[in-house]
DNA sequence: AGCAATAGATTAACAAGTTAACTATTGTGA
DNA sequence: TCACAATAGTTAACTTGTTAATCTATTGCT
């Protein structure tokens, strides 16, 4: 019927799927007890990175939409997550920080997360770990210039 | 204060993201002019690939969440894109097959898809597109034993 | 047969992905 | 200077991801 489709067992997408739900899975445990979610864990992690960033940096950095983002700065800043200011210079642009509370979670967590990509790291060993992430970086648009 | 924290550009959960954004994009635009979403297509490809299947199994196939399918299959059927029967030897299961005009969305995309593959299996090349499959697969839980 | 336990599936509630339309501010050319 | 395009962000509407609760059919046990 339609000979050249893969079977879904090896088709690219859906293998990029199976891998991420294994990856987060151990990261969403870990998230369950903070009551932020795995994209909000993002949002922190950049900006603790890169300190304050507006909202295009942001959610091109945290692999986040718009819109997304949007809805989602709401709600960390009512969590005391974040802060959002103006930029005065031009006031459509917002600038967005982490605050101590954010900050905290990401310290709290920062050795256990470490110890999960430990553990995925090792499954893989060193030198297919890096190899995996630079075959993915390939297939990432915003890096392959 | 985070050493151990990977920078994001080097995260494998961000990796996985972005990767599986960079290989969908032409998908979701080919998918665009169907009116069915990328969650939708893989649907009918599993029952495409696996004839008729019952629920639990078919999210399974299309790592979809159950919840997601028994949304998905009210609006699918509605389309007139897949059947939903009752097994009736055990009335709790319920069988999902593809129809006739979901088949005829497969077949009509089944050559654009091949094309699409094949852009991404030239870009890797063949022997690390195979690796990247394979590296993919240690990290799925379900097929890690 | 009666009833608790289990399995398959649905529903509910909230967060995020996706696309399109919309608002506000800034920049630019006639 | 003023109309108009471009930029930054928001809102809206719909679909899916995620977890928990619920519902119904079947099975196991007594």
């Amino acid at each position: 019927m339609s000979p050249k489709l893969p079977a879904t067992a090896r088709s690219l997408p859906i293998s990029l799927i199976r891998a991420r739900e294994g990856v987060m899975a151990p990261f969403r445990d870990m998230l369950s007890e903070t009551g932020i979610t795995e994209q909000q864990w993002r949002v922190l992690r950049v900006l603790s990175e890169h300190g304050s960033l507006d909202t295009t940096t942001l959610a091109d950095r945290a692999s986040l939409l718009f819109p997304s983002l949007t809805r989602m700065a709401t709600t960390m800043r009512n969590k005391g997550l974040i802060t959002q200011t103006r930029d005065e210079s031009d006031r459509r642009r917002q600038l967005i920080a982490i605050t101590d509370a954010g900050q905290k979670i990401i310290d709290d967590r920062a050795e256990q997360s470490a110890q999960i990509v430990a553990g995925f790291r090792a499954t893989l060993g060193d030198d297919n770990y890096e190899q995996l992430l630079d075959l993915l970086a390939q297939l990432d648009p915003g890096s392959r210039g």
